[in-house]
DNA sequence: CTAGGGTTAG
């Protein structure tokens, strides 16, 4: 660590005052800047420069390297230009998202000994949270108290936010209570707007609304951007008429739903399939005088292509150019998928080369798409010739690129080209992911790889990084199939202490091993634990237990099964009525063998 | 001069 501060501080020496800013890594040190003596310039002052730098920052940056000519020219100026230009000119760094720049800039003003105010403050710390420096960005904090500021409401936000966005909701939400509670500053419409989309992307939806009315009570009114989160969200929970609701208890409070509003509605209505309501949507923007954008566009695209109907996908892309909306990568993504989904790459591929003539460069989107399109279809060679072509156009294969062809090429049952393309994807420095680990484990199980599968999963619950249940879900599945209930059993009993809660597919699993190991009985308490603890049983549970009372030849507690299932709406799959077909006697044994007659009335009460 | 909401792939 000592170590590395000398050769930091050598470096910073090393370097001028604006090629130090070339270097976009730049490690931050959060108690000891490097000292540099203020050189004075050797001119005096600029009136001309001024005046072109007042222009500049009044026009704002173009170019990187017009920012970073402009701080060496203003450091030059004396006396000192007021804070407010270089607060002006990192603002301007922050819109073109060189944050480090930024943040490099605010160092060398500090250690210049330039005086800096609140606002420089914030606008690094938001530079900082885009950088992923949340460390720096909090001993910032301590800065901003020993430079005799005070950290506002701005200040906050952005570490909240930066908290959330880095996937930190509990301590962004102590941090939030932390402040109420001390009254170190008073919340306002855009915080509690932060806190409320945090808890809505947490699946806190319920918790969300709560602090929209507690907010008002307040007297803290929102706005649309507070209403317009909880209304995706509800979106997003498939709760659509909630969503509409709370456009009416917006609008009747005198706030009107903007077009973010009306996309998230929009994607709402269209997931669930409302074709209508979508369509009366659509006219009330109209009315309401609310031009449709981008993202509207392209929601409809998705959900023509989602629907089938990629011709309807292309008029909406032709309108699209009629207004002046051109269509931009994703839409040609969108497009694209929506082709592979039936099966038609080629058409996809002919996509691929209208957005390039249209001046719209594939990105990795574009290629992940296309080689699912080819795996789904079993032509794992062609996807790998995709993947060879990215690097070709300058797009580097993402994790996502790698899972997709390993899936495809484990449903193909080449493991060892599994082997290579992993070993592959990690030495490209592409780190597997969960959903990796998922097709890694289920392709493994599939392919009667289990002793690999499951020292896998050894090696998975040792970094301790697979709290999923979906993994332990595969593995419980690839366990009960392959003779190994007893494992299985354990790792479903040992959920609960690794804090997961199996789901209706888990006991689905669980249920269904056990029959087929003839512990019926045992299934059955697994039935009625599973609805104690809030679990309810779906058509795939009544059905396995149904055959597994069958397999187990406990035809009476069938019935009883039957008519709970009967009574909660659901019925007998396919694979359970073949089995209660083989229950009678086949034509040719007719006359030779008895049938038990208790199954034989069984199944005819079931057929009739 | 600084903070908050919506779209595509495994």
């Amino acid at each position: 660590m000592a170590g590395m501060l000398v050769k930091r501080g050598a470096l910073f020496h090393a370097f001028t005052c604006s090629s130090l800013f070339h270097s976009h890594f730049l490690p931050f040190s959060t108690n000891s800047e490097p000292k540099r003596p203020f050189i004075p310039s050797s001119s005096t002052t600029h009136p001309q420069l001024q005046q072109l730098l007042y222009e500049k920052s009044k026009v704002g940056f173009n170019k990187l390297d017009d920012a970073l000519e402009v701080f060496d020219k203003m450091l030059q100026i004396k006396p000192l230009l007021p804070v407010i230009k270089f607060s002006q000119l990192l603002t301007a760094l922050v819109r073109m998202k060189e944050y480090s720049v930024a943040v490099s800039m605010f160092r060398e003003m500090r250690v210049l000994s330039i005086p800096v105010d609140i606002v420089t403050f914030n606008t690094i710390i938001h530079s900082c949270c885009h950088l992923n420096t949340l460390d720096y960005a909090f001993s910032l904090l301590a800065g901003i108290i020993k430079s005799g500021w005070v950290p506002d409401v701005f200040t906050y936000t952005t570490l909240i936010k930066g908290l959330l966005s880095q996937d930190k909701p509990l301590e962004a939400d102590h941090l939030f209570r932390k402040l109420i509670r001390f009254r170190e500053i008073q919340p306002n419409v855009v915080m509690y707007s932060t806190i409320i989309d945090g808890l809505c992307k947490t699946s806190n939806t319920s918790t969300a609304l709560k602090l929209l009315r507690k907010m008002e009570n307040l007297g803290c009114r929102p706005n649309a951007i507070t209403y317009t989160s909880i209304i995706d969200s509800l979106c997003k929970e498939r709760r659509v008429d909630n969503a509409l609701d709370l456009v009416s208890v917006m609008t009747h409070k005198g706030i009107s739903p903007n077009v973010i509003t009306y996309n998230s509605l929009l994607q709402g209505l269209c997931s669930s399939g409302r074709w209508e309501d979508t369509e009366r949507l659509l006219t009330e923007m109209g009315v309401r005088n609310i031009p449709s954008d981008l993202h509207t566009y392209n929601i409809l695209v998705d959900a023509y292509c989602k629907e089938g109907r990629t011709k309807d996908a292309q008029d909406v892309i032709d309108i699209m150019i009629e207004k002046s909306v051109p269509p931009d990568v994703i839409t040609y993504n969108t497009l694209m998928d929506g082709f592979c989904l039936r099966g038609k790459t080629s058409r996809a591929l002919e996509i691929l080369n209208t957005m390039r003539n249209n001046g719209i460069a594939p990105d990795c989107y574009s290629f992940n798409i296309l080689i699912n399109g080819y795996c789904k279809r079993q032509e794992v060679d062609k996807a790998i010739n995709l993947l060879r072509q990215m690097p070709v156009e300058g797009i580097k294969a993402d994790v996502q690129t790698y899972s997709t062809i390993i899936h495809g090429l484990f449903q193909m049952g080449r493991h060892n080209d599994v082997h290579n393309l992993f070993h592959e994807m990690l030495k490209k420095g592409n780190k597997p992911d969960i959903v990796t680990c998922r097709i890694l484990l289920d392709g493994l199980f599939k392919n009667r790889y289990i002793d690999e599968a499951i020292s896998l999963f050894r090696m998975m619950e040792c970094k301790d990084t697979v709290h999923d249940i979906q993994i332990h879900t595969i593995v419980i599945d690839g366990l009960c199939k392959n003779g190994k209930l007893y494992e299985a059993r354990n790792i479903f009993d040992k959920l609960a202490s690794r804090g997961l809660q199996p789901n209706v597919i888990t006991h689905n699993i669980m249920i269904r091993g056990l029959c087929q190991e003839g512990l019926f009985e045992e299934a059955k308490i697994l039935l009625s634990e599973m609805e104690t603890s809030g679990c309810l049983p779906d058509d795939v549970t009544y059905n396995t237990i149904i055959r597994g009372s069958l397999l187990n030849k406990r035809y009476e507690e069938a019935v009883v099964l039957i008519e709970n299932m009967r009574a909660h709406n659901f019925s007998a799959d396919a694979s359970t009525t073949s089995m209660v077909v083989d229950l009678l006697p086949k034509e040719e044994q007719k006359e030779q063998e008895e049938q038990d007659p208790a199954v034989l009335a069984f199944a005819k009460w079931f057929l009739q």
